[in-house]
RNA sequence: GGCGAGGUUCCCGAGUGGCUAAAGGGGGCAGACUGUAAAUCUGUUGGCGAACGCCUACGGUGGUUCGAAUCCACCCCUCGCCA
């Protein structure tokens, strides 16, 4: 099957330049192609995940991946779609989480030799000369065509600045540098960058007269309406394990809407087509295998098979009560600590289920708190050394959240 | 640069001297119901405290007042119209 059949079928490809012209392109031969992410924090998140897979089945599919990290344009700040200006980052931010992105990438590309690169636009767009800059790009650029762009057109309204108007064009030397230095003729994005990337082939096509290509990539919601990326219930979702534990990955997966489920299916794993379709064809409950297939999968990606199936252990001990909890998200509390007096309250704080201590009365009025699964009546109950003995104290706050609260080792 | 409108708690948005931790909505959280789903209903939603209470919060800084989100002065920022 053709790669970008696969990629269609999958959900993956909300728009793609050319009239017909890619399928053939993408099964000629090898191709280098780009995607470009802004350093603009220190973890991806769920809602770079489509791109994300989408250049792993592309790199399965022998072409190669360059892997672009806006060091310069985040300096800039895309305006698409956003109605705010980005907060000026340092240099040394934007090193330091193009380096944390790349750790996560590992996960879903293959960064060895002849496989995916990382790349700076720092690099080459940081010494530009303005004039140069305008006499070789700049007068490739309509105005007035600009205007006519939508992600430009929504900022209309709330004001955009030159500095933002300017995005557009940085991103398409992007392109141009690109396909001079490492022949790249296709880029990838998410669907705000369609804008972006055709005035990135419409640039290479003037200035080189070489025919390039650009796909972008659904914004995936989910069927309450929520983006993937931001406000997930509990917080955003990070791939960095450190921001978001596995658990805690894995438990956003299983907990997806029924309506989602063959959508996430296709986007976020690996599954072949038959599997996904005879998993989303159950009814009812029965979606719930199809779920935990997911969320194993998707798991596995991100953090590895092992992290995965301990995620996995974990959720059915603690939802199911069977195995092991060890895969439980556990905290660690000093003796010395529970010796100078600790009570439910400051236990629940200080494993950070709680943000506050007035959440935790507050919760424990609701009836939602839970040691050891028996229902906490009285929070001012003192924590005693023989409670976090052995396996510890399992601590729940509400239906979802876990902790196992342990005795430190010394 | 001129004129006009505005900056309120996570978001939107009411509030024009004390009854205001601040209406209402959204979102979040919890409980019930369930399948760790959806929908629905109920409760809850700044921090500390067992509690009288204390602290922090209405763009910023000063001021008036027994008392200010609310009045005054200056400043900063956003939006609109004009230049």
């Amino acid at each position: 099957m053709e790669l970008l059949a696969v990629l269609e079928e999958r959900g993956m490809v909300y728009q793609k330049t050319g009239t017909g012209g890619l399928g053939k392109f993408l099964e000629d031969r090898p191709r280098v192609f780009y995607a470009g992410f802004d350093a603009t924090a220190e973890s991806l998140h769920l809602g770079h995940l489509v791109p994300l897979m989408t250049a792993a089945h592309m790199q399965r599919a022998g072409h190669r991946p360059l892997i672009l990290v806006g060091g310069a344009t985040a300096l800039v700040g895309d305006p698409s779609f956003r109605n705010t200006e980005r907060p000026l980052l340092s240099q040394d931010d934007v090193e330091r989480y193009a380096e944390a992105l790349r750790t996560q990438m590992t996960r879903f590309l293959d960064f060895g030799p002849g496989g995916a690169v990382l790349l700076n636009n720092a690099r080459w767009l940081m010494d530009l000369n303005y004039i140069d800059f305008l006499l070789h790009v700049g007068r490739h650029f309509s105005v007035n065509r600009m205007l006519t762009v939508d992600s430009v057109k929504a900022r209309l309204e709330t004001g955009l600045s030159f500095l933002e108007f300017n995005y557009m064009l940085l991103q398409s030397f992007d392109f141009l540098h690109l396909y001079r230095t490492w022949n790249c003729e296709l880029q990838l994005g998410g669907a705000d960058q369609w804008g972006n990337i055709v005035a990135g082939t419409d640039l290479v096509r003037r200035v080189e007269g070489a025919e390039v290509y650009g796909i972008t990539c659904p914004l995936v919601t989910t069927s309450t309406g929520e983006k993937m990326s931001k406000s997930q219930p509990g917080g955003a979702v990070w791939l960095d394990p450190k921001l978001t534990s596995p658990y805690r990955y894995y438990q956003f997966w299983i907990n997806s809407d029924d309506r989602d489920l063959g959508k996430f299916l296709r986007l976020y794993t690996f599954l072949p087509m038959d599997t996904i379709r005879e998993l989303e064809s159950d009814t009812g409950a029965g979606l719930r295998r199809g779920k935990e297939i997911l969320a194993l999968e998707a798991t596995a990606i991100a953090h590895g098979r092992k992290e995965a199936e301990a995620a996995r252990d974990a959720s059915r001990a603690l939802f199911l009560g069977e195995g092991g909890l060890e895969g439980v998200p556990s905290f660690e509390v000093s003796g010395d600590r529970v010796g100078r007096g600790m009570t439910l309250v400051d236990l629940f704080v200080e494993s950070g289920l709680c943000p506050s201590r007035g959440e935790v009365r507050r919760l424990a009025e609701q009836g939602g708190l839970y040691t050891d699964g028996k229902r906490v009546t009285d929070p001012g109950e003192p924590v005693t050394l023989e409670s976090l003995a052995g396996d510890g104290l399992i601590l729940r706050a509400g239906k979802k959240r876990h902790c196992r609260a342990v005795l430190a080792a010394d």
